[in-house]
DNA sequence: GCCGTTTTCGGCCCGACTGTTTTCAGTCG
């Protein structure tokens, strides 16, 4: 998959027009197209193959051609002719937050600086100042931007981000005068990593509300503070920002600062062809900055005569076209869902017993939860014989008895082993309820390997789904190397369920794979794969994910009531 | 460089904050 590679060196190749003082349209069309990469849930390859790339929104004719040109021989001419061109090494001056294109060239025309050593150097030795629209601040800017960049504070998972914004949120609300607070940005669409938090609140004085936020105990540093606008760094590195607008502005605020960016610059082009500005201050008539709408997002978007749209799909990919066409889906919301078919207990590497689990599902509402352990070949996990699975079917059997209000069911997470075959034996899987079949070992296959590996689980019948497809552990561990088009493919043929795995570090499908499982008629079932009670929340994460993916709740199996769930699994069974 | 229910040419989102400056350029989101 070269998806990714292309978008860093189109991103690159923005940085690089900027710094020549290229047409900032230019320059965004880049960036766009790097977006829509990064975005795409196919390999760009199979679109190339198709003689389709100028379909992806953000690539035209010259920008498809610089795709092939990279698919075939490894790079891109033109990459390489601006390299040639400009200093070697000068974008990654740019990386320092604060540091832009003009900045760069400023300090390599001046003193020939084009590495972040030389820079250091430089504000140290206090040469930085001298130079025009320059001073000591600046100079320490400089500094501390050097060390973040080092620091690689890259993005990190939702969940890792999320407990945190909520307590900064809930401190906000005691704030005095202040009036409604939200998240807004990445977190608020539920993407799978943040690069920082936005809050929005509003009041009539913002002081107070300013205030608190910036000697929040969570802030480790204050980087900017105005009257309605104030950045901070969180203490796990994470730059939060708070924005505090008039109530009347709430509305526009929080779908100006949600985003994404690409949705709002559609949104915004679609007011324009309509007479209408849209700011975070509301919706205006151009001819006489009349307001027509701003304090609920309802408003902006009906004042471009669209129905709201819920934060999880603004990320220009149809949605826009979806709402006006009336054809929005009715998103699958944590309410639909009736059971968690993915957990652990102490059976294997849980911290609780299946009782303590059933009773936590109990207490979310759940219809239905299967204890699904780990297989015998994981040692490490603490992986059940076939003795003791044996024994713990009948023990979940008489504790769903004895349980009043839950149906408690008894599964297995069980091994694909390194040829495609199952970790226990068909005899055994028939006993159990629900089958989650798993890659847990081999990880460095190549991408035809491990595809037919998981293929070849599929075909078996009393295999339920296939979990947490794709391996990746965010910010740990890259996806083995799947084909998950094939993957799609064959669940489709074979009726196996997809598992979105809830973990907040895995989230595996991913947002664009979910999505395309939904365009092939393949139904995902959302665990959180819990080693505890309390990651029972983590279904709040796999929903975001669900929904980013476009899912209804007839595309997920764990909304189904009891009785039908259960005749939708034995489905494959009886072929 | 992309794109089209105004358009195949001429548009392309909009404002806040910083650090420096005496009115604003650069950067960011």
């Amino acid at each position: 998959m070269k998806n990714l590679e292309i978008a860093a060196l189109f991103n690159e190749i923005a940085d690089l027009l900027e710094i020549k003082g290229e047409s900032t349209f230019r320059v965004n069309a880049y960036r766009r197209a790097a977006r829509s990469l990064e975005n795409l849930a196919e390999d760009v390859e199979a679109v190339a193959d198709r003689g389709e790339l100028d379909q992806i929104p953000g690539i035209g004719k010259s920008l498809a051609e610089k795709i092939s040109e990279y698919l075939r021989t490894g790079k891109i001419t033109y990459h390489q002719e601006l390299l040639r061109e400009l200093p070697h090494g000068i974008t990654t001056l740019m990386r320092v937050p604060g540091l832009g294109p003009k900045t760069a060239v400023l300090l390599y025309e001046r003193l020939g600086i084009t590495t972040l050593d030389q820079l250091e150097r430089a504000a140290r030795e206090g040469r930085l100042r001298d130079l025009p629209r320059m001073g000591k601040k600046t100079e320490e800017n400089i500094l501390r931007g050097i060390e973040q960049v080092r620091r690689q504070s890259t993005r990190l998972p939702l969940g890792a981000v999320l407990p945190l914004a909520q307590e900064v949120v809930a401190a906000l609300r005691k704030a005095k005068g202040v009036g409604e607070v939200s998240v807004a940005g990445s977190l608020r669409r539920m993407r799978d990593t943040i690069g920082d938090v936005d809050v929005l609140a509003t009041a009539k004085v913002p002081e107070p509300v300013m205030e608190a936020f910036v000697t929040h105990p969570l802030v480790a540093q204050v980087l900017s503070r105005g009257t309605t606008r104030s950045s901070v760094v969180l203490r796990n590195g994470v730059q939060a920002d708070l924005r505090v607008v008039e109530p009347a502005s709430f509305g526009a605020a929080l779908q100006y600062f949600t985003g994404s960016k690409d949705h709002n610059v559609k949104l915004r082009e679609r007011a324009v062809r309509m007479g209408l500005k849209v700011n975070e201050y509301g919706v205006f008539r151009v001819e006489d900055d009349r307001r027509v709408g701003g304090r609920t997002e309802e408003e902006v978007y009906a004042a471009v005569r669209l129905p709201w749209i819920p934060p999880e799909l603004r990320e220009d990919q149809g949605e826009i076209e979806a709402a006006e066409r009336g054809k929005l889906p009715r998103l699958v919301t944590r309410e639909d869902i009736r059971g968690d078919l993915h957990m652990h207990t102490k059976w294997s590497d849980g911290q609780a017993t299946a009782e303590e689990m059933a009773r936590a599902a109990r207490q979310l509402g759940y219809e239905y939860v299967c204890i699904t352990d780990h297989s015998q070949s994981l040692k490490f996990a603490g992986g059940v014989s076939v003795e003791d699975l044996r024994e713990h079917v009948r023990e979940v059997r008489r504790l769903s008895e004895r349980l009043e209000g839950i149906t408690v069911l008894i599964g297995s997470e069980v091994d694909i082993l390194a040829d495609g075959s199952l970790d226990y034996p068909d005899d055994v899987l028939r006993e159990l309820d629900v089958v989650i079949a798993s890659v847990h070992s081999r990880f460095r296959m190549d991408t035809r390997a491990m595809t037919d590996r998981i293929l070849r689980a599929m075909r078996n019948p009393y295999v339920t789904m296939i979990g947490h497809p794709t391996g990746r552990l965010l910010g740990q561990r890259d996806p083995y190397s799947v084909d998950v088009e094939r993957l799609v493919a064959g669940a489709r043929e074979t009726g196996t369920v997809l598992e979105l795995n809830a973990q907040p570090d895995r989230l595996d499908l991913k947002d664009a794979h979910v999505r395309l499982a939904k365009e092939h008629g393949v139904q995902v079932a959302i665990g959180t794969d819990a080693h505890s009670p309390a990651e029972l929340r983590f279904m709040e994460f796999g929903v975001g994910t669900a929904r980013r993916g476009w899912l209804e709740p007839q595309d997920v199996v764990n909304t189904l009531p009891l009785n039908k769930l259960l005749s939708r699994l034995r489905r494959k069974r009886r072929g």
